[in-house]
DNA sequence: GTCTATAGAACGATAGAC
DNA sequence: GTCTATCGTTCTATAGAC
């Protein structure tokens, strides 16, 4: 081993997106983001003081991107939210599983709690409204079938080499269109 | 440890479930599911040659009863599927990411392959289709929702104590609900 | 059919040399 | 700031006693 990098924390966090997009959150491990950028397991601890340290400041490179992309997104709104969600997540790995995920809970990371906020913020301004609650039962409901294409997609669940991303996004934005259809009626589960 | 039981495999398929209810793929080990069950780290190799074959069973298990459930449930069609999906899920830890688990892929196990085929079979009944492509998609949209909502909830994103399950049941039900009302234009991502 | 004991691997994290 | 080396833990799986 003698690699001197210029700057590792960059390479320890685009190297962990790499393995999130690969294997998801069961792959990742400090020892295999090391092992991939040819440095010692113990190199990544200089730079983030735990496994949760790290994994959070993924989570907030990911708010921040996916923020971002979907700000980017020409289709506008919730058909933008599922767009850009479901590519932005089957490239980097890192969805809301990851940028949620429950063992950051308790790690004080005031940027990535600053990126996640803008990112929560932002979607519920895309949603058509009218009252609050609706527009956060809209973003819910977006949020989940992308997700949810994401997961199966990522899980082999589709031939990934016969559906195309391409495919899986205009899947996801066909049915986030459905979701926020005006002109039906929500009611009871009756 | 002195643990004698009549019938140790069900009991280790039993562990399976609530293992992976409170923790996911990710907190299942052979060794966790002996331990909550008071056993030795080697008795389960009794049961089955190795955690492939116990998840294996565990798939076996789940499909089975998911399909069950959704053929149980009085709301008929993909409505059923999106209800029975997400509260069967919730409660036992093991929906598609678990039946269809690539980890399983390689392994040969006839009665797994037997109920997941039924599976299919029967959610590709319940949709409207009406051709077999389109029955396909909006089988796919319907499991990708409720997954969603799944995968959400058990990751934390929604408050689990102040969400009651049947209020997230009753989310995804009307979520696929929208997805397949018929008056819609499913057109291009344009 | 279950136990004890153990081998071997992967991981999180730390100490100390350079 | 990175390395080598190491400790302690957890896990999969096997061997052999009972």
């Amino acid at each position: 081993m003698s690699y001197h990098h210029g700057d590792l924390r960059s390479a320890l966090l685009a190297a962990s997106f790499e393995l999130l997009a690969e294997g998801g959150l069961a792959k990742f491990s400090v020892a295999a983001v090391a092992r991939r950028l040819g440095v010692s397991s113990a190199a990544p601890y200089r730079h983030f003081p735990d496994r949760a340290h790290l994994l959070s400041a993924v989570s907030a490179v990911a708010a921040r991107d996916l923020r971002a992309a979907i700000l980017a997104d020409p289709a506008g709104g919730l058909l933008a939210v599922a767009g850009a969600y479901v590519r932005s997540v089957v490239r980097t790995g890192a969805g809301f599983p990851v940028i949620f995920a429950a063992e950051l809970y308790a790690v004080p990371d005031d940027e990535r709690r600053e990126h996640t906020r803008a990112l929560i913020s932002t979607l519920l301004e895309l949603a058509p409204g009218p009252t609050h609650t609706e527009a956060f039962r809209q973003v819910e409901a977006t949020i989940a079938v992308a997700q949810g294409y994401v997961t199966l997609y990522c899980e082999g669940f589709f031939d990934s080499r016969s559906v195309p991303v391409d495919d899986l996004v205009a899947r996801a934005v066909e049915a986030a269109r459905a979701l926020t259809q005006p002109g039906r009626t929500p009611q009871g589960t009756a």
